[in-house]
DNA sequence: CTACCGATTGACT
DNA sequence: GTCAATCGGTAGA
C-alpha cells in the first residue's frame, strides 16, 4: 500500500492507548477537490465506563449513536455553534472516543485560511471547533469510516517518530462534570496545542 | 412548539 | 486573565 492509512485494528485498542498513539499522526481531509492535512498534536480520551464527561454516560441516543458503533469511524457533534471531531475506538457496544483537539497545519494551508477567514497559522486548527472548520468537518461526517480514505482519514508518517517522553498528559479542557483524570494528551512544546500549556 | 444546555471561541479588561 | 454570544440537539409541555 502506497499510503499508510490507519486500519480498523489501530482503533480497536483501549481508548487511552489510541488517544496517545494518535499524537504525531496525520489527519487528512478532502472536500471539493481541496486536500488539507495536519499533524495531530492534542487529543482527549472519553472512557466507556464511569466517565461523567462522556456524551455516552447516560446511555445511547440519536446524537451519540456513533460512539456505540465500531471502531475507526467518526463521531462528530456540535456544541456552542461549533463542531468537534472524534474517532470511535474499542468494540461495538462499548461507547468511547478520542476527541482530536488540535493539529499542526501541513498541506492545504490556503484552503484552511479561506475556510477560517484568517491568515494566522495558530488560529487555523488549534482547538476542536477551529480544526473542524479548517478541515470542512461537520455533522454530515458523523459515522463515516475513517479507514476508507473517502472524505476524512488518518495516516501514519514513517518520517515522524513520537516517543512517550514527548507526550504530556493533563486534565481535559472545558470538562466540568468529570474529575481530575489525566486524559488529555499533548505533544510537548508544540505551538499548535490549544488551551493552557501546563495543566496538571 | 419553546426552553435550556454545552467536550467553544473571539473579543475585551 | 474574564465574559458573553453562539445554535443544533434534546427534552418537555
Amino acid at each position: 500500500m502506497a499510503h499508510n492509512t490507519l486500519t480498523p485494528t489501530f482503533f480497536e485498542h483501549d481508548v487511552r492507548e489510541v488517544a496517545r498513539s494518535l499524537i504525531g499522526k496525520t489527519l487528512v481531509s478532502r472536500h471539493n477537490r481541496q486536500r488539507v492535512s495536519g499533524m495531530i498534536v492534542e487529543t482527549e480520551a472519553y472512557l466507556p465506563k464511569g466517565d461523567s464527561a462522556s456524551h455516552a454516560y447516560r446511555g445511547p441516543n440519536r446524537k451519540n449513536a456513533s460512539m456505540f458503533g465500531p471502531a475507526g469511524r467518526a463521531y462528530v457533534y456540535s456544541i456552542h455553534a461549533r463542531h468537534c471531531f472524534n474517532v470511535v475506538t474499542e468494540d461495538p457496544g462499548v461507547p468511547c472516543a478520542v476527541l482530536v483537539r488540535a493539529v499542526e497545519p501541513l498541506d492545504g494551508i490556503t484552503w484552511m485560511q479561506q475556510r477560517r477567514q484568517t491568515e494566522k497559522r495558530e488560529r487555523l486548527s488549534t482547538g476542536p471547533g477551529r480544526l473542524c472548520e479548517a478541515f470542512a468537518i461537520d455533522r454530515q461526517l458523523d459515522g463515516v469510516k475513517l479507514t476508507s480514505r473517502r472524505r476524512v482519514w488518518i495516516e501514519h508518517n514513517p518520517a515522524i517518530t513520537i516517543c512517550n517522553e514527548m507526550i504530556r498528559s493533563t486534565q481535559r479542557i472545558g470538562v466540568t462534570s468529570a474529575g481530575r483524570l489525566k486524559l488529555r494528551f499533548v505533544l510537548q512544546g508544540n505551538g499548535f496545542v490549544s488551551g493552557p500549556r501546563s495543566l496538571g
